[in-house]
DNA sequence: GTTCCTCTGG
DNA sequence: CCAGAGGAAC
């Protein structure tokens, strides 16, 4: 089974990307981050043509995840709301997080927010954010051993996720609290399925649009696949795709695809 | 000597177009309108990449006009104030008009304004608008014979140049006062180059975006090659080419194009 | 429909 | 450097 991870930077923008990179590079689900767009206007259709069911949740201009799978998923839920009732329904507003489960594998896809700024006010909302994550994990955790959770985390967890040439002192997808905060939902239990294979800096997934970053390959590691046990064991190979970064007007995240 | 008329709706937008088309349709030179961009960030490079001359008189989001030649043009000049300096330099803030020399021809590039709606305050700019540029074709008489005007005039001078499904009775670009205020220009001397050529209905060179009016032919005339006697003469054909208005994303005009 | 603007967001 | 929103213009 290979599950992919990719932030998109608006499906409508990159659609011919992404089916083209499909047919290219099949894989048993891909995740999508950053759809920007409300599910009424996903293209659904582009994906059922090349033999693809779409699971959608979208919000307008911001956010927005989707997972797409090859086979039906089971017990899809959208939002945390669903897996959290208890909680307050505004964590819900930004369209962050969808599950599903294939062959007894869930797969959560989470687009992680940005933060903005360390100290601001958008870096305590993804610091709360992270506390919710952490509670819907554990619930999941209770009835499903095999967890794939990937996504774009807007964290790099060691400093060889990063490129040399930033400052990484307080700054926003590094700093300690949010590093802290990711840690302590790993700690549930998830390993990083690329470290299982790659233990070298350099290997980045997200590049900057400003100052020619890609060109420059001044990148960070910030897309990951979190995995239990049973799938860390069970994973064959963890890789970064960067040719969709090479191609005209891409995403500035690439795809990242583990095989178990 | 091949002169080709073409609003091209953002040269910025259009240029991979403009620069096929002129490869596909080399012509001596070819007039834009609606360049859409200060003279700073007009793409010289690439019509000189392809061996033409750029004259440019540009502003930012609207009108822009540019003369792309294959020779050196002589006494190029921008705007109404450099032949008419007595005028309202107030004129000259829509960049709307160029002018340069070709073996002993001098081609005037105009962009006429749209005028908006019938009794509008632009309906009357533009009427007062063609009034100046009427002035300014009886100086460049005085010492050119043979002229060469050409442009996006937003006006179609008779009934057969527009689809016969739009009502025409005040509509803008087919008002009295518009076709009145053209006449009166061609009155100094010039004649329509399509019109020696073809007395048929049905040609079109503007097609609005909006209602799909290029897939049902709903288009207008309004694009002209308005030549003096010495020129008229010596014309040999005045062609509309269909083909750019065909491509994806294209100007809501297509070029047209007079031999002499 | 299409493009450009300014703004927000990344 | 890119993307979407909302508005103006054609």
């Amino acid at each position: 089974m290979k599950i992919a991870t990719w932030n998109v930077n608006s499906i409508r923008t990159r659609l011919e990307q992404v089916i083209n990179w499909l047919s290219e590079s099949p894989v048993d689900v891909l995740c999508l981050q950053e759809t920007k767009v409300v599910d009424k206007d996903f293209p659904l259709i582009s994906f059922e043509n090349v033999g693809y069911h779409p699971y959608i949740y979208g919000q307008k201009a911001y956010n927005g995840v989707a997972l797409i799978s090859r086979q039906p998923l089971e017990n899809v839920s959208m939002g945390f709301c669903a897996i959290l009732p208890e909680l307050e329904p505004q964590w819900d507003e930004q369209k962050r997080v969808i599950t599903g489960v294939i062959d007894g594998v869930r797969i959560v896809n989470t687009y992680v927010p940005n933060g903005s700024a360390v100290g601001s006010e958008k870096y305590e909302y993804k610091l709360g954010w992270l506390t919710v994550l952490r509670k819907y994990l554990q619930v999941l955790l209770l009835s499903d051993p095999a967890i794939s959770m990937c996504g774009d985390f807007n964290i790099a967890l060691e400093d060889i996720d990063i490129h040399d040439k930033v400052k990484i002192e307080d700054h926003i997808m590094a700093s300690e609290r949010e590093r802290q905060a990711l840690r302590d939902i790993l700690s549930l239990g998830f390993a990083d399925a690329f470290r299982k294979f790659n233990n070298e800096g350099g290997n980045y997934s997200w590049w900057d649009y400003r100052t020619a970053a890609f060109r420059r390959n001044l990148g960070w590691r910030i897309d990951h696949h979190y995995v239990t046990p049973v799938l860390c064991a069970r994973a064959q190979s963890c890789i970064i795709d960067v040719a969709p970064r090479k191609l005209e007007q891409p995403s500035d995240h690439t795809p990242v695809v583990v095989e178990f």
